[in-house]
DNA sequence: GCCGAACCGTAACGTACGGTACGCTTCCGT
DNA sequence: ACGGAAGCGTACCGTACGTTACGGTTCGGC
């Protein structure tokens, strides 16, 4: 099963200079794609080859190292759910759209997703499941307890958490990460994303909005 | 521009023997991924390396080839709108839903969504293109018509069609695709993307349902 | 029956790149 | 000061694969 990855804590002995090395590795991912050459992150890196190899055993082990080095950085302060009344669920959720929109339209993420993806076909490393894990799931697991909270105040109504958190998830999204990674040029300005991220929350509080009103009947 | 693609009429002079080689280099596309060789498909097609270097120039030509050759062979017939109502517009809905379910889950298509997306880094070729004019645009072109109908007759309310299409396409989307393509074995029944269809559709109505009922006030 | 075109099967070539080996410098501990 | 570990730069090896070349076979036209 692919969800089998939790959450490893990857800083585990990253040297600087490793993450140095991870950091240039990151960056030529993201400007040559799949095609970078050992040889390419050697010279980026200021590192001989034979290092890249001791430290990372073979090309996959880099790439993984690299994604699992750029997942660890992502790591955002989980939101805190004090007072919950409609405005600030509103605003929790209208973060976590525009956190999302820019997280999938930025450069490192298309970069990353698409090497993933390539790798998923033919099955040598799990690539696919540590973008899922610290993507897709990582953001489910974040928003899950908003989701919830805000069923406990009386301000939505769902039966599934999973559900509602995909159709959100839907809603945010639309096609805009399938576009992006075959190479259409989206438009996504600061401004586009503000006001997709509040469509969406306005659509999905539709949708799931609890009728009653918070502590209705 | 990317969109710049028109919906070029693919089959131009091809031999039956040269579909038939297509239909090779495609099944072999869905088991190996962007792995496979010329040497493969030749093999795999009975031909000569020569016959496929004369027929498509080099290995990004036949790839070209082959996704433009699986595109024309997804043509679907045009929704008839002929009577309106909310029963048939329903209908119309989760047939558009579930198709594209069945496409976006099918082998090919992750396989076929899966190379361009890998090509898309290094623009090379314009697989991706290709791809998202027979997928999402496609889509779009043929369902829009439906949506317009739709709110002619009274039983929608949108502004624009092309978002109301995008968050229809969220809405039956969602999660699936990108997980799928990072080879995530997401559980996709005939049975579950039924239901998933009418979930999207119901939803969809609940959005963009006119709230006047159909030849409102 | 004969010719050339199209095509199959396979062998051959060139290159790019993953992976390894080696010499040299730096730097740290003793 | 000295020995050795760590690491840089580079040269080297093996292989896989894209691309080309070639001999043999089929087949339609005359």
């Amino acid at each position: 099963m692919l969800h089998s990855v939790q959450d490893i804590d990857t800083s585990e002995a990253l040297t600087e200079r490793q993450q140095a090395v991870l950091d240039a590795a990151l960056r030529l991912l993201v400007e040559e794609g799949d095609n970078l050459t050992m040889t390419a992150v050697a010279r980026r890196a200021s590192c001989s080859k034979e290092t890249l190899y001791k430290w990372f055993g073979d090309r996959d082990g880099l790439l993984t190292a690299t994604v699992q080095w750029q997942a660890s950085k992502v790591r955002v302060a989980p939101v805190d759910r004090k007072g919950l009344d409609l405005a600030s669920l509103t605003a929790s959720l209208e973060r976590f759209a525009s956190d999302w929109l820019k997280v999938i339209s930025s450069d490192t993420s298309i970069a990353l997703n698409r090497v993933a993806v390539s790798h998923a076909g033919s099955g040598k490393d799990d690539l696919g499941a540590v973008v899922l894990q610290n993507g897709r799931f990582a953001l489910a697991k974040r928003l899950k307890p908003v989701l919830e909270a805000g069923r406990e105040a009386g301000l939505l109504d769902f039966e599934d958490a999973e559900t509602a958190f995909r159709t959100f998830f839907g809603l945010v999204g639309r096609d805009v990460q399938i576009r992006l990674l075959l190479g259409d040029r989206v438009e996504l300005t600061g401004a586009t994303i503000g006001g997709d991220a509040r469509r969406a929350t306005q659509q999905f509080l539709a949708l799931f909005g609890a009728k009653t009103g918070p502590r209705g009947p």
